[in-house]
DNA sequence: GGGCAAAATAGAACACGTTTCACTTCTAGT
DNA sequence: ACTAGAAGTGAAACGTGTTCTATTTTGCCC
């Protein structure tokens, strides 16, 4: 990514932090990062994108702050927890920005499948290293040999937190049910 | 819902089947539903309205296929199964429809936040319906005596099958996929 | 340091959701 | 029937995502 589209990714989470999703204006976004608004479409076909590319940037953060180390905790639940807690902890610190992001996330754009999937693989990949009690980044490493139940479980609490995270976004419910509804799923389908 | 609210739903739903969410323009639902645009914002405050009405009332038509009577199969697995292929199939017969009302229902938009958590808890209800063994309309009936264990399998159920549906409208996978997400999850959450 | 292709720019223009407004038609109560 | 207020209409106008174009600037090769 070149130092203009730095810059309008970066005054794009500026705008969304601020007053969400619609305050994400391309002109705006342009002029504040010191750019045509013909620059801007010419490194991002869409609105879209640019926040998909921020929400890219912002796990990569997340990811670089609890992928690193193996996860803490004594059992799969408790691991479990902990990573979808340093998730939601993570996205939640800016209300209108996680609004914004899972907007995009779930909007059904077809430009921007790939990047969906990869964010849900990034997830799953996360929660399958917490069940097992070791660092995601070690997932690279990994053979063929997956456990296909650890790989279930883990997509269905990567559903559950999606879907949680959408509900609370549009309004449905308070931050704190998010992990209520990962603990409930947890303690049906891990052992502690 | 009048004469005139009617037409304009059945105008959209008829659009966002042929061609999707962006093919229901509103000036042209306006003149199709034979109604001036100030007649649409009269009735409904926005463009998600409109869809979101057309949820409900595709709702209505399914819950009254699928919900009236007992849930048919041997099993919880099998009743929710037979449920959500039946709530999956109705919605897909029309592809682009569907997808403009997931849309719709993932939109964030606050101005339909208690639609939306009915529609969710629509969905609920008929896969406790389904657990049990019952007809979903037979709800309104029970007492306080909800199982909670019960309503939890269900509300998890809802969001796996929600966060698939999603990702079906977002190109992520298959609908196939919708009832393999499900089969697997009630594989793991509820006995035969 | 001149020339050229690629990139960037300013700004107009377009599409569509939404709002507004001036005017007309209904409808209910008398 | 008469009238006041509600509802409907048609058209214009506005905001913002997106596209287009003519012009300028930049980076690079000789």
């Amino acid at each position: 990514m070149d130092d203009r589209a730095k810059r309008i990714v970066e005054t794009a989470v500026a705008l969304a932090e601020r007053d969400g999703y619609q305050a994400v204006r391309l002109r705006d976004v342009a002029a504040s990062a010191q750019v045509a608004l013909g620059t801007v479409y010419k490194r991002f076909a869409s609105k879209e994108e640019i926040l998909i590319a921020a929400l890219e940037q912002e796990s990569e953060k997340l990811v670089a702050k609890i992928g690193r180390k193996p996860v803490p905790g004594d059992g799969p639940r408790e691991r479990v927890h902990f990573v979808f807690s340093a998730l939601t902890k993570g996205l939640l610190r800016r209300p209108n920005l996680a609004k914004a992001l899972v907007r995009s996330l779930a909007s059904g754009d077809p430009n921007i499948t790939e990047r969906v999937a990869s964010f849900h693989a990034l997830i799953t990949a996360m929660v399958m290293a917490a069940i097992r009690g070791e660092a995601a980044s070690e997932q690279a490493e990994w053979g063929g040999d997956v456990d296909e139940r650890e790989r279930t479980i883990a997509s269905i609490l990567q559903n559950v937190w999606f879907a949680s995270f959408v509900g609370w976004a549009g309004g449905l419910h308070e931050a704190s049910q998010l992990l209520l509804d990962i603990d409930k799923t947890t303690e049906l389908l891990l052992a502690d």
